[in-house]
DNA sequence: AGGCAATGTGGTAGCGCTAGCATCGAGTCA
DNA sequence: TGACTCGATGCTAGCGCTACCACATTGCCT
C-alpha cells in the first residue's frame, strides 16, 4: 500500500496526502479530512524509509545506554522521551553492556539509519565511532559526565568532584579506613574519575591508602555484597565503604546486616545516583544525589537545537551534584 | 557520501561494493579486499534507508517492553539480542511505561520503520494496533504471560498458574491471611492474570478474602514498601504478603524491617520473577522463579524462523515457573 | 480593470540502494 | 575445438516518498 493509494481513494494527488500527513497546516480542513478518512479507511501507515530517504531527514535520536541493570537510565531516558516527543522526535535505544565494539555497532549503525542525533555515555568510545561521527557532521551529546574533550556537546556532572566531597564528608563524619568499590575502569571514564577524585580525597586529607580499599563491582545487588565482604575480609580495620552505585551500595548494607556489622555504627556505607532503593534500605543510604531527569531533558534539547541550526548550545553543560547524607553513616560533627 | 563514490575508488561498480557488504560470498577475495579497504579510507557507512527501500528488509527487530524501573527486562532483551546478532538482525527497543498508547505509538513506528518482527509484552493491544500489526503481515510474537488469543505467536508461562502455586504454597507453609500486590491490572494481562490466580487458590483453599487484602503498586522498592504498609493497616491479621515483583517485595521486606515486624515470623514475604535483589534480601525472598533468557532468545528464534519462511513455528510455547522458597516464609511442614 | 500577494495543490525529478536479469570470461568435457 | 557450465561482475529499473518549483485560485489594493 503507497501513498498513491490513499490519494486516489481521496480524489487528491500523492504530495496533498504527504502534506495532511507531514505539514498538515498548509492544507485546508476540508482536504485534510478526506485525506485523514482515506488514511483511517486503508489502515494506511507511511513508509519512513523512503520518507526520510526523500527528505534526508529521520527525527530519530539514538541513544546508546550501558546497561538495563541499573533503573538510573530510566530516568534518563524518560527527561529525553519527554522533551523530544512533543517535537516530534523518537528515541531509539542501544544497550551496550559497557562494551566498546558493541556500542561501536549501534552507533554504526545509528549512523546508516541516518538519525538527525546521537547521544552516548561517557567520553571514551572507539575511535573510529569518533572520526565516523565527526565525519557524519551529526549532533552529538555525551551524557554522565564533564567529559574534557566532548566529540561536540556534553552534559553531565563531574564524577572526580562528586567521588571526592563524597569522601570528604566521609572523613568529617570521622571515618578514616576508607574502601572504594566502582563499575569496571575499562573504558568507562566515570569509573576512573570516581577513582580519580577519592584518591585526591584520601591524599589531600592524608587518609590511608592501599590497592586492598579498592573494589570492582557493576550493577546488581548481589555484586556489590561481594565486594563488600571481599574489601572487609582484606582490610579488617575498614571503617567505611564507598560504592558509586546505589543498588551495588544497597548489597553492601544487607551484605553487612547477613554479618552482624552495624551500618553506620562499624562501617559507613556511601553511595551514588540516590536511585530510589536507597531510601528504603534500614539503615538508608547515603549518597550523592545527580540529575538524570534534567539531564536527559537537556541533552535532548540541545540536540534539537542542533538540529534546528539555530544558535549552537553552550557546548558543555554541567547539572551538578549533592552529597545526601542519610543513616547509613554516621552524622558529621554539629 | 554514496555507493558510488567507494565503486569509483575501488574500481568496480555500485553494486560490487553492495554485493560485498552484504553478500561477501558473491565477491571474490582480491575484490572484495579492495572495496573494503575504499569503504575504509572513505569512511563510508550504507545508507539503510535506501537500502531496505530497495530490498524491503530491514533486518531489524522492534521490542516493546513496558517499564526501565525494573530490570527483568534486562535478561529478556539479552536473550534475545544473542540470538539475533548472529542471525545479523539488531534489536530497536521502545518503552511503554504501561500506557497503551504509548506501546500503539511504538508500533506505528515500527511499522512505519517497516520493521522484520515486533515483540509485544503480553496481549491487551490498542484494537487498532492489533489490526495494523495484521494487516502488515510482519511476524509478531507476545511474551511474558500465556495469551489465548494470540496476534500471531506468543512465548511466556502462565501467569494464573504461578500466582495459584505461590498462593497455594504459602498456605501449604501455614499462612492463611494472605495478601497481594500487583502491578495495576489496567490493560496489564500479566496483572489480571495473577490476581486470577490469587482469587481461585483463596476459593479452592477455603481463605478468607476481602478487597482490602489486595494492593497495587507499580515496579519500585518505594512502592512495595508502601503497598505493605497500606494492606497491614487495613488487615492487622494480615500473614502474609504476595508481592508480584521483587523490588516490591524487597521494599516490603525493608518496611517490615522499619516496624519491627518479623519476616517470616509474624509475615511471610513473596515476590515474583526471581530478580537478583531477592537472594540478597536478609532473610532472602521467596519466589516464582520465570526463564527470562530463555524466553527472550525463543522469542527471537520464532520471529526468525516466520521471517525465514520455513515451517511456522509453534505459536504458543510455555517456558514455565517454579517455586523458589526461600527464608522471607516459613518451611512447610516436613 | 489590472496587478499582486497569499494560499492551496500538482508535476517532475531524484533520494541511495538492491532485485533480477544480462553479460563476460575461464574452465570442462566429449 | 566447440558447446556448455559456472562463477564473477555489470546494467537497468524501481523501491515510496518528498523537495522544489510551477501553477491555479482567491481576495485585495490601486
Amino acid at each position: 500500500m503507497r501513498i498513491e493509494d490513499v490519494a486516489r481513494l481521496a480524489g487528491v494527488s500523492p504530495i496533498t496526502v504527504s502534506r495532511t500527513i507531514n505539514k498538515s497546516d498548509q492544507v485546508v480542513e476540508e482536504t485534510r479530512r478526506a485525506v485523514q478518512k482515506a488514511i483511517d479507511r486503508l489502515g494506511y501507515i507511511p513508509n519512513r524509509l523512503a520518507g526520510s530517504l526523500a527528505s534526508t531527514r529521520t527525527r530519530v535520536i539514538g541513544l546508546v545506554i550501558s546497561t538495563l541493570y541499573s533503573n538510573i537510565f530510566a530516568i534518563t531516558v524518560r527527561g529525553m522521551t519527554d522533551t523530544l516527543l512533543t517535537a516530534g522526535y523518537q528515541l531509539s535505544l542501544g544497550v551496550s553492556n559497557d562494551l566498546l565494539e558493541v556500542e561501536s555497532a549501534h552507533v554504526r549503525s545509528f549512523l546508516g539509519q541516518r538519525v538527525d542525533g546521537v547521544c552516548l555515555v561517557g567520553g571514551i568510545h572507539d575511535r573510529l565511532v569518533r572520526r565516523a561521527l565527526l565525519q557524519s557532521g551529526v549532533p552529538v551529546v555525551e551524557i554522565n559526565n564533564l567529559v574534557s574533550d566532548p566529540i561536540d556537546m556534553c552534559v553531565g556532572y563531574s564524577n572526580e568532584e562528586a567521588s571526592f566531597a563524597m569522601v570528604r564528608h566521609l572523613a568529617n563524619c570521622g571515618y578514616r579506613r576508607i574502601g572504594l568499590v566502582t563499575a569496571p575502569t575499562e573504558n568507562n571514564d566515570r569509573s576512573q574519575a570516581r577513582r580519580a577524585g577519592y584518591r585526591r580525597a584520601l591524599a589531600q586529607l592524608g587518609l590511608p591508602f592501599a590497592d586492598s580499599l579498592i573494589g570492582t563491582a557493576p550493577y546488581t545487588v548481589a555484586q556489590g555484597a561481594r565486594a563488600f565482604a571481599s574489601i572487609l575480609s582484606l582490610n579488617p580495620d575498614l571503617d567505611a565503604l564507598f560504592l558509586t552505585q546505589d543498588n551495588a551500595a544497597a548489597g553492601a548494607i544487607l551484605e553487612a546486616k547477613r554479618r552482624g556489622v552495624r551500618v553506620p555504627g562499624d562501617i559507613g556505607i556511601a553511595g551514588f545516583d540516590d536511585a530510589d532503593i536507597g531510601q528504603e534500605m534500614v539503615p538508608a543510604l547515603t549518597t550523592v544525589r545527580t540529575h538524570h531527569y534534567e539531564m536527559g531533558a537537556t541533552a535532548a534539547r540541545m540536540l534539537l537545537r542542533r538540529i534546528d541550526g539555530g544558535a549552537p548550545p553552550h557546548p558543555v553543560v554541567d547539572v551538578g551534584f549533592e552529597i545526601i547524607p542519610r543513616g547509613s553513616t554516621r552524622p558529621p560533627p554539629a
